[in-house]
DNA sequence: TTGATAAACGGAGGGTGCCTCCGTATAAAG
DNA sequence: CTTTATACGGAGGCACCCTCCGTTTATCAA
């Protein structure tokens, strides 16, 4: 039953990457309801290729948006040892706000057709997201540049409240990292 | 200036309204996203009077939406003599859940697009709902069969919650009449 | 009644997207 | 350099979107 297996080809491997990275810049874009085949077109591959790799909408939602938590994750492990905490901190939220910015067209969607499978990914990322700045705050509060009464849940939840609610207009991304920003001095212990 | 206009065409409104019957059908259904040649395929008429009577998906939502509520103004009229207050209230509140599952498919694509036409509409149509059901929760309450301290503003809000509490699940609209109807049976003052 | 004509009808047509299928190309293994 | 498992791409069939325009028909005036 140990059936040798092939090493996966190369090309097929590169393919899911440029897909992915195209379906970020198409479904951030033209939200849920963007054309596959516009997605297939910016990846420069065959829409044949994209059905194979991610055989419903849905699937390829997923992959991006799991695709950019890792990011986030793996950003904030570089950040763990930055020199300035607080700044770290402010480096990782306004990438969690490009995440949103995404994931903003896929919501609805998910949140549509709620599968068990969709359901179960979305709160395991959430949980991924949760340690990643805590890590962080950790780090920032503990040197005592930062007030010590707030936690990784209140963080996340202050970055999506922005997010949420100023969504519809142009130009929402830089209104929120603005405000973000203020809430981040807001935070910041005064050494008087 | 005054150029004399012909009388409106009876087949055009014919048309018009079988429309916005096979739309309320068929939408309802299949969510904001359902096919609008399905729509005129179910009204028997061709997808150019369609598009010529409601030249865009939203128009047609609007329409729909406005006729919907209209119903139920008219219903409150009807029901405003009835012998028994408190029931004639029910009556109302299970056609407004009806109303909600109609709209419920409708409901996202307005708040996508959310044209200041589509939002004040809303606006003006929420008025008109409270007026309605205001009028007959002050008959009820003034008989002395009903708490007298809950508002039009409470019973809508009320109803709309139960709605969207439970939306997903098939047999939704059963399970929600039960609940206004429990609750109603709250509001009753007991004879002693 | 009977034209005249404004109004409404319907569906063909051109464009796009969805998804499947399969002949062709190619990377990995021997 | 073969062999062969994998992956590729796009044609094809279907549905939908929306527009355009030749045809039909309801209204009105004579």
């Amino acid at each position: 039953m140990n059936e040798q297996q092939r090493k996966p080809r190369s090309d097929g491997l590169r393919n899911r990457e440029r897909l992915i990275e195209a379906a970020k810049e198409v479904l951030g874009q033209g939200g849920p309801q963007a054309s596959l085949e516009a997605v297939a077109r910016r990846a420069g591959v065959g829409i044949g290729t994209l059905y194979r790799h991610y055989p419903t909408r849905e699937a390829l939602f997923q992959a991006v948006y799991r695709h950019e938590v890792d990011q986030l994750i793996k950003l904030a492990d570089e950040l763990k040892n930055a020199a300035d905490a607080t700044e770290a901190l402010r480096t990782w939220l306004h990438a969690g706000v490009a995440l949103v910015a995404t994931k903003r067209g896929m919501l609805g969607a998910l949140a549509v057709v709620k599968t068990e499978a969709s359901s179960s990914m979305y709160s395991e990322l959430s949980a991924q997201m949760k340690l990643a700045v805590g890590q962080l705050l950790h780090r920032a509060s503990s040197d005592g540049t930062l007030r010590t009464d707030i936690n990784a849940d209140d963080l996340l939840q202050t970055m999506y409240a922005f997010c949420y609610a100023r969504q519809p207009e142009p130009g929402w991304e830089a209104q929120v990292l603005r405000l973000l920003d203020i809430f981040l001095d807001g935070l910041k212990l005064q050494e008087t």
